[in-house]
DNA sequence: GAGAATGGAAAGTAGCACTATCCACTATCT
DNA sequence: AGATAGTGGATAGTGCTACTTTCCATTCTC
């Protein structure tokens, strides 16, 4: 098919079918005259996951690009492209916190108020070490064996950080039920992988049930919440 | 306090504050001469609050326009507020998978590619009919008393059409163990909240609870993933 | 009373995700 | 063979967001 064509099945505009291949979400087509280029069902599906992954995933297209080269670099680990795919999701939403004073901009700043200390927003980097330290102690507690430099671990502490200096430090007495609900999650994650042979798309799988079984997650715990709060209180 | 000090203590910069006060995130100081304003802990507090909404829960300026003005609406029941923080959330990443066309924009909308069907991406309308039935049945199944008109049912619909769509139909498998598992998380949730009396501030903790909480799931998701792992595969 | 800080308004900027416009072709219909 | 629509590739432009910069007439602080 050509770009009219992938146009009108996806319901992506050609500019912006150009514009992914341009950005490298999307290989160009087969070319078969110097101005005619052929599109597959293999171009359909990647659109359409670069389009979910944009859309419902909420990811920038920076993002996506590492996501997809992840992906599409079969020397890669499945564990690495789930890294990949979770700083990229947290790119857009775990930083910061009320410390230097830039969030999305990044341009030259050069540590600019590298006082030695105190003077900032609250004596941040010694908080946060023993927030560290505490998230340490529970995935010991738990005996889940991973490694400190994983991202993920990194989203954990800045998350539980950005808590307690909100002044919600309570609400980390959560975290062990949290992480006993999580277990079943991950069980049954690892299971419905480890059921499937075909390591075919397999990684895809992984990127889009972890991405889109965030915020399916959320929006359950939403419902579960209402739920709940109906049954303690009485209707 | 003044606004140099306010700026001093958060580290967020003084044209910033002036900006977040234009946008309404944040109240104006007591003025005690025509140029001369006075800010309190109140505002420290509220401040934080932005810097976290934004930074780490990933809220755009105008989400947490909306967020903050739910929450300072004593009126407002709790699960009212904690609706419009979820949609806030949603606001920048459930939405469209393929339709339209447009993802981030959200001007006049007013369901504009409304055709019958078909000449779009994959006979959308029909697909997400059967979504939203699947869905129902299984808060019906769980005995999970809500609305289908709460908002994050229509993240869960979303999400879970998206997964089809993308062919990973398979995953839906999943969602009794994860429904099984929010089912802690949430029980937790409203536990903590039962416990205490104090009604001060106690929105305001509903809410960080709940976009942190979010994050920490998903952190913690992606910890017990490779534990999970590690185990089911041997080292 | 001099220099720094303040409030308030308005204009400017950087990044992002597209979108529009061109151009020289190619495909297809008639 | 000619008209019309579609194509690849490139460059420029748009709209939106989240700030920044620049002003200026005060006002505070030393």
């Amino acid at each position: 098919m050509r770009i009219g064509e992938l146009s009108r099945r996806t319901g992506v505009s050609v500019p912006t079918i150009k514009f992914y291949v341009r950005e490298g979400l999307l290989p160009p087509g087969r070319l078969s005259s110097p101005n005619q280029a052929h599109y597959d069902e293999g171009h359909e599906r990647r659109l359409r996951l670069i389009r979910t992954l944009i859309g419902v995933g909420g990811l920038s297209v920076a993002a996506v690009a590492d996501v997809l080269a992840a992906i599409d670099d079969p020397s890669q680990p499945v564990h690495k492209v789930l890294g990949v795919a979770s700083t990229s999701i947290a790119g857009q939403g775990t930083d910061d916190g009320g410390a230097g004073g830039k969030a999305r901009s990044g341009a030259g700043d050069g540590s600019g108020d590298g006082s030695g200390d105190g003077t900032d927003g609250s004596g941040n980097g010694e908080r946060t070490a023993a927030v560290r330290a505490e998230v340490e102690a529970l995935l010991a507690r738990r005996g889940w064996r991973v490694s400190p430099h994983y991202p993920a671990v990194d989203s954990l502490v800045t998350a539980v950080a950005a808590m307690e200096r909100l002044g919600h430090g309570d609400l980390v007495r959560l975290l062990d039920a949290y992480a006993d609900a999580v277990e079943i999650i991950a069980r049954a994650d690892v299971e419905y992988v480890a059921e499937r042979a075909d390591r075919d798309g397999l990684v895809e799988t992984v990127v889009v049930g972890t991405l889109l079984g965030d915020k399916i997650i959320a929006a359950l715990r939403r419902i579960a919440q209402v739920d709940a709060s109906a049954r303690r209180f009485g209707d």
